[in-house]
DNA sequence: AAAGATCGTTAACGACTGGAATGGTTCAAG
DNA sequence: CTTGAACCATTCCAGTCGTTAACGATCTTT
């Protein structure tokens, strides 16, 4: 095979760039694993902040992630025909859909969740305990200063083959 | 404004949570910035490879970034029209359309560097020097212990809003 | 010389998103 | 009360992108 004679990583590989390459990667390699509960990335969050606000608003939900109502319905939707989540009246606004969870959508969260251990234990694999401390704390430092969103990025919901 | 009473930040932040985070804002944010020179980041990834190996087809450029050849056109066709790279005939190979970078093109991609490495500074505001060197060492080992690729991730070419 | 790769290109299809417009509903002001 | 602004959920639509498949031209291997 032609050796790849051209020199993709001559490059200093700066900070930015490799930030990059690895939360792409890691992104992507997630949406691969949780794809085998049949979810992906932007509907398992959506299942956490379920889990963790019940009663809550589409909206209210979708905000939390910078997911834009009009995307939310159809997220929903698929989560509410999967049985994984129920929408019920707001008793006290009729324009409400209030979310919960279904006892299938804990399962399946719950499954979630333990994929995402194991993508993060896979991910980390060959850095030392007091590595992965480290990093950490320099990645939270930087998410703090830089005011980074916590939201579901689009264009990294399917899981693409990702050759490798 | 309601604030965000729903909790999107309880979660522990996992290590692969949180590299998601900052590497797609890394993207994201480096794609508006590049966006001062009318460039994408693949586009300004291409310029980059042709100056580090003019002379090379477009398929080769495009096997060391992972771009598929029918891809490789549009954004050579882009990069041709505007004056930034041209296709020379491959003496030894009539197939080849060789890729060469203009003056113009030169000066453009000193331009998108100047950007990077603002984009560098920007990024790694608030770490300290030290900070830095060792964040680049934990990734550099990750990218090295993932086989990751060094490709150019479809769907984050555009800039994006990305309020803030 | 023939068959099988390779390069660049084009065309077609499908996937995904966000914005605008629409009912129904609530809330605040007068 | 009554009226208008703000708000929730939903539908529709349009623009963007990227991938696959097929094609001619050209090289290479046998």
């Amino acid at each position: 095979m032609t050796q790849d004679r051209i020199n993709g990583d001559r490059a200093p590989s700066t900070l930015a760039f490799l930030l990059s390459q690895v939360g792409i990667h890691a992104s992507r390699r997630f949406a691969e694993l949780i794809a085998a509960v049949d979810l992906n990335p932007p509907l398992f969050r959506i299942l956490n902040l379920v889990d963790a606000a019940e009663g809550e608003s589409q909206q209210a939900i979708g905000a939390a992630i910078d997911v834009p109502a009009s995307r939310m319905v159809a997220l929903v939707d698929e989560l509410e025909h999967r049985g994984l989540v129920e929408r019920r009246p707001d008793p006290t606004d009729r324009r409400v859909r209030a979310l919960y969870l279904t006892r299938k959508g804990r399962q399946t969260l719950a499954r979630g969740r333990k994929i995402a251990r194991e993508h993060e234990q896979a991910l980390t694999r060959g850095l030392a305990p007091a590595d992965r401390k480290r990093l950490l704390k320099l990645l939270q430092k930087m998410v703090d200063e830089q005011a980074i969103g916590k939201g579901v990025h689009p264009g990294l919901s399917d899981s693409k083959p990702l050759r490798n």
